[in-house]
DNA sequence: CCGTATCCGCTGCGATACTG
DNA sequence: CAGTATCGCAGCGGATACGG
């Protein structure tokens, strides 16, 4: 099953629902927290200190978001202190290739995108450039 | 990049360049775009039509972008009417296999996705649910 | 410990209009 | 055809404070 010049019903089609999926991936923070529950069942605390930078604020609507989505299951023990433990889920693991690719994509080559944008930026002259 | 004293100078580092680079990723259009070029090299009203319901601004915006991180190469031919091609550069093609098993995912999972948003939202016991 | 609530600046993104 | 310019707004995301 070769030919594929009718894209039609594909991810570039507007009402395709895959586009609201791709959103999952879009915003900062989701591909971090999927990168850190790849190690396993993880406390809320444990992603805290995982993903550096993220603030509670995120950190729970993104939980929250990819739990609505199906990628991250959410246990909460009734205990005190609470203790609520995050793992992928099996549609969430599904994910896990895709996810240490894109990692190790961008580890391995953050060198050439950033010598591309000195590049790119140089060549504007030194005029002021946002971003 | 020198500073490395643990294993832990990778993505989920804060101050690692690759994040950066993963928000290459972050942003509605980017993955489209890239995954629209992976045909081959296309016009700017090509990728218009390619990218279903993309504006002007953020076609043009989204280039730019990729074509500051060296992902993207923009060729235009000073001739009436202007006539002005994209195509992936290396550096970008070496994405190619992540943004088609991305795309793959997406079009394979969004089912799995949908039924779990209607389950989450529907615990929820038919709340006023955002989103 | 694991959240939720609130305020608020910033910018992503769309719509529209104009240009070489 | 291939952009640029401008306006406007919704929502992301940070900081901070509070609650079970």
């Amino acid at each position: 099953m070769g030919n594929m010049t009718e894209q039609a019903a594909d991810v570039l089609s507007r009402h395709c629902p895959s586009q609201g999926v791709l959103e999952m991936v879009t915003g900062k923070w989701s591909v971090l927290v999927l990168y850190a529950l790849r190690a396993g069942t993880l406390r809320y605390s444990e992603l805290e200190q995982a993903v550096d930078g993220i603030s509670q604020k995120m950190l729970t609507q993104t939980l929250r978001d990819l739990e609505r989505n199906g990628l991250v299951a959410r246990t909460a023990y009734p205990v005190v202190p609470p203790r609520t433990e995050y793992r992928l889920t099996d549609l969430g693991a599904s994910l896990e290739g895709i996810v240490t690719d894109l990692g190790r994509w961008a580890q391995n080559n953050m060198g050439a995108v950033l010598v591309a944008r000195q590049d790119y930026d140089g060549r504007r002259g030194g005029q002021a450039q946002a971003r």
